[in-house]
Parts: structure tokens; C-alpha cells; sequence
RNA sequence: GCGAAUGUAGCUCAUCUGGUUAGAGCGUCGGGUUGUGGUUCCGAAGGUAGUGGGUUCAAUCCCCAUCAUUCGCCCCA
């Protein structure tokens, strides 16, 4: 777990000569990020692969972007020190202050900002990316993670939210997720603005205050959140619509006073939409807050219920302004970015990642002296578009089976002295044990026919992830 | 950035309150007389106890520092 290390000398030449460093060359990983091996990477792929299968089916095409920008364009957006503090952040060789990325909205922000002429709109956009932020690592959060981004562009209102919400519930129902494993909750960013400003009649400062009581409000005790509350309004009248509004459950709730703000009728709309789309885990919760910066309308957030896990997972929302900071026209923006992490550990903790196999289709495993024969007949069936491993070792036949089984590839193929002779070929079915003598082409056949069913087996007994 | 716990073989863990050559299971590799695994038997390799320093006649064990992991806070673009 720890990993082996060593230390060794290193020079380094610098303008005043050359200095003889103490390094320590470790195998662990640099702290917050992982290394991905073969295991590790199918269930990456997986996950990357699930969401690609649903954002193109809603009509999103990929892109991709550099990993280091400007310093400037993520200050421009956050604007706050937190980009300073959290973003790996160096001067090039030519004096210019660049980031590596900490996350894609900027990015693609300015993509569209470029190109808002000639783009069609609506803009159906998404990439699969890692990102790095300079933060203490925990379970779930790393300083290198991937995540995908999906966005829609040039669209206002309540259809195109609706959209990313719904895609973003077929991302969990393509992993196999059920209703009672996770909640959507809901809420509107200029709505809670209003409800600070107009209905509480709070000051710009109460307001902000208040907001990041209600982000927590979860986190705290009852209690607690009604001292604090007091402590932020005093006004008793105020303090009895507040605790009115955290108390509703659905948004025909929303005071009457309200009823004709763009928040309300946005959020009511989106809410039929999604009882048409038949989404029935879509809650509207007024303490929804995803950070306080950039967002303009609608939030959301995919809740994990699991025990073990219960925490927001990902979520999204409508960021209208930050095209529009390239001095160009504001472009509508809705979107939502899933991390692979948090994706991962819910499905571990729900038992819904599946048995992966690696692309390694056939084994072939040599008896005897026919280790050339062996090697012609593994590059037949390389030519015919089959993914084939030979033993090379050499070693004893059930050491080289169970290499095989081991790595869960699917088929082996016998090259001994009798199948050279023959030309027929001694092949076997791992999981059943069953084995035949057949022809090159029946093999081959075979090894494609079986294609589909072998990418996902759903065999109980799986030694390959253990549970956390 | 703050608080807490942990760190012994590739993995999971033992080594009873400091006391000779730090053990086991799994895994890896080799063998059980020469063409068949996942549930057999035998054997081997593999650890300067995360790292550095201190206390002591003596440290895996106690103290300090440092690195890493985990949990909580902050934050979550």
C-alpha cells in the first residue's frame, strides 16, 4: 500500500554550478492522485464508456481542450483566491502564468465564446477529461479526477434544464441505479436571490450568510440551525416565513407573493416536465446551493441514499454569464459534470459494477517444442481481428492454464505436436471447462459469435473487486 | 489551511506491557518423472517494521519530525 522507496543523488546544474540533491524515488503515486492498472482502467472505461453511450444518444458531440490555459481565464470566472489556492499553477519559460485545469466550464466557455457565430445552436457539447485541484485528498476526492462534461448552449428556459436533468437520471439507469439508491434534488439560483431580497427582506450580506446556512443545513442539528438562523435575522416575522420555507416540500408550496417570478414559473415548469418524463426521485429542496459563484437559474444535485456513501455525488445547473465574459453576447448555458470517482464508489457501495474482462480474447498456450508453430497460428488469428496473448514462458501447461484463468481471458487454444499434425486446434471455453478440437475457422467464428456476451459476465463469485 | 486515527512481505494481518535469527494466510515462483486450471501435496523467494532523528544496555513497540493513507472541518469552480 505504502510502496517501496529508495534514495538516491541527483545532480542539477544551475547558473552557479552543479548541486548534488538527496531525492526519494517512491513507487507510490504523487499524493491525491492514482495509478490506473489494467483492473482499474476497465472499470474506467466502463464508466466512460456508459456516459458517452447516453450523451450521444441525447444528441451531444465531443470535444476536447488543452490541459494548461491562462492564469487569467479561470480567475475571470471565480475570480475569488481559491483559483490561486487550488489550482497547480506555474510561469512558462516565456513569463506567462498558466493553470492546468481545474475544471472544463471556462474552457469550453471560451471555446463557444470563439466560435458563437458559426456554432448551430442549440450547441449540444461534451468531453471526458481529467482535471487537477490542489487539495487535501479524501475518500472520493482526488487532486487528479476525471469527469464528464455535458452542456447545452444558445437554449434558455425550462426545456433544455429539463434535458440535462433527465440525461443526467439515464447516466444513473444506465449503471443500473434504482429509484431508492439516489435522489435528484432541485432548486433555482435567481429564486433563492429573490426570496433573500423580496420576500425576507434581507441585505446583501444576511443574504449571503443565510445561504451558506441553508448549503448546511443537513450537515447540523435543528437547533443549531435555528441559533444560527437568529443570529443572522433577528426580525421574528422574517424567522417564521424562513422556517415556512424550509419546510416545503414540493414547489406548489412557494409563497403566493412570489407566484408570478421567473424563479417560480421556471421551476413549476421544470417539475411538469419531469412528471412527464416520468422522473419520480426529483425532489425540490430550497437548500440546494452548489457553491454560491457562478450559477443563474436552476441547480441540481444527485444525492447517493447509500449509508455508507451518503453525500451529493455530482450535479449541475444553468451558468447564463460566462460566455458572455469574453465580451461577446451572453450564450444561455445549462449543463452537469459527473466525476468518475464518486460514480465508482457508487456503484461499488450498490453492488452495480459489473464483472469486466479484459480485451484479451484467446490464450494460446504452447506444448511441447511447438513454440513457432504456436506463434503462426497466434498471428492467423491476429490477422482474422482477434485479440490473442501467446505464452512465451515455456513453462509446464497447468501453469500456463492457470495464467489464463487468472487474467480472465475467455478461450485458450492448444498448439501441441498433434494439433500441429492435424491442423485442427484443441480449444477451450474457460468458464465451462468445455473443450473441443475444431478448424482455425470454427475458432475464429466461435471467438466472434461470443463477442457480445463476453464484454459483461455476471458470475457471483468476483475475485476482482473487493469491496472497499 | 485546521483536528483526529493509522503505517510490519505484493495483499490481509500477527508479534502479549521494549529483550536473541519479526511470523501466518493468500498471492508469486519452482517441483510432485514428462498434454489441462480455478477446491491437492512439497519447497523457495520476498521485510534495514513508511522515512529520518532521539531516549535506552537494548526499539516494530516509547518520544520528536517528516512523508503517505483514512475520517472530520474548511472548500467543492
Amino acid at each position: 500500500m505504502h510502496g517501496h522507496s529508495n534514495t538516491y543523488y541527483i545532480e542539477i546544474t544551475e547558473a552557479y554550478g552543479t548541486i548534488r540533491v538527496m531525492a526519494n524515488l517512491t513507487t507510490q503515486p504523487y499524493k491525491g492522485t492514482r495509478d490506473y492498472y489494467p483492473e482499474d482502467k476497465r472499470v474506467q472505461n466502463y464508466i466512460f464508456d456508459t456516459w458517452r453511450r447516453i450523451v450521444e444518444r441525447y444528441g451531444y458531440q465531443e470535444y476536447g481542450a488543452p490541459m494548461v490555459e491562462s492564469m487569467d481565464l479561470f480567475l475571470a470566472k471565480s475570480g475569488d483566491e481559491l483559483v490561486n489556492e487550488q489550482t497547480y499553477s506555474f510561469t512558462d519559460r516565456g513569463d506567462r502564468n498558466v493553470a492546468i485545469r481545474p475544471e472544463m466550464t471556462p474552457s469550453i466557455s471560451r471555446m463557444v465564446a470563439a466560435r458563437r457565430q458559426e456554432l448551430g445552436y442549440p450547441a449540444r457539447l461534451y468531453s471526458i477529461a481529467n482535471f487537477m485541484r490542489y487539495e487535501r485528498p479524501q475518500r472520493g476526492r482526488e487532486r487528479e479526477f476525471w469527469q464528464l462534461n455535458a452542456d447545452i448552449f444558445g437554449v434558455d428556459g425550462a426545456l433544455a434544464d429539463a434535458e440535462i436533468v433527465e440525461m443526467a437520471d439515464e447516466v444513473m439507469k444506465a449503471f443500473g441505479a434504482k429509484d431508492d439508491m439516489y435522489v435528484i434534488r432541485v432548486n433555482h439560483r435567481g429564486l433563492v436571490d429573490q426570496l433573500m431580497s423580496k420576500y425576507l427582506e434581507l441585505d446583501k450580506s444576511q443574504a449571503n450568510k443565510l445561504i451558506k446556512l441553508l448549503d448546511k443545513k443537513d450537515k447540523i442539528t435543528a437547533d443549531e440551525f435555528a441559533n444560527a438562523a437568529h443570529d443572522i435575522v433577528a426580525n421574528k416575522q422574517t424567522l417564521a416565513k424562513l422556517s415556512t420555507l424550509v419546510k416545503m416540500k414540493s414547489v406548489d408550496e412557494l409563497p403566493e407573493e412570489l407566484a408570478g417570478s421567473d424563479g417560480v414559473k421556471q421551476l413549476k415548469e421544470l417539475f411538469r416536465l419531469f412528471s412527464k418524463a416520468k422522473m419520480t426521485n426529483v425532489k425540490f429542496d430550497i437548500t440546494l446551493m452548489r457553491g454560491f459563484d457562478y450559477y443563474t437559474g436552476m441547480v441540481f444535485e444527485i444525492f447517493d441514499l447509500h449509508p455508507d456513501n451518503n453525500r451529493a455525488m455530482f450535479g449541475g445547473g444553468r451558468y447564463d454569464g460566462l460566455v458572455g465574459l469574453f465580451g461577446v453576447d451572453p450564450v444561455a448555458t445549462v449543463g452537469f459534470a459527473p466525476g468518475l470517482t464518486p460514480t465508482e464508489l457508487f456503484l461499488r457501495s450498490h453492488k452495480l459494477l459489473p464483472k469486466l474482462r479484459p480485451s484479451t480474447e484467446v490464450g494460446v498456450i504452447v506444448v511441447d517444442d511447438s513454440m513457432t508453430q504456436a506463434l503462426d497460428i497466434a498471428r492467423q488469428l491476429r490477422g482474422e481481428g482477434v485479440n490473442v496473448a501467446i505464452d512465451t514462458t515455456g513453462r509446464k501447461i497447468d501453469k500456463q492454464i492457470k495464467s489464463v484463468v487468472k487474467s480472465n481471458i475467455p478461450y485458450i487454444v492448444f498448439v501441441g505436436a498433434d494439433e500441429v499434425r492435424e491442423e485442427i486446434y484443441t480449444f477451450k471455453d474457460v468458464a465451462t471447462t468445455d473443450e473441443q478440437k475444431m478448424s482455425l475457422e470454427r475458432i475464429i467464428s466461435r471467438v466472434k459469435d461470443h463477442r457480445v456476451k463476453r464484454e459483461v459476465v455476471d458470475d457471483d463469485d468476483d475475485d476482482l473487486f473487493s469491496e472497499d
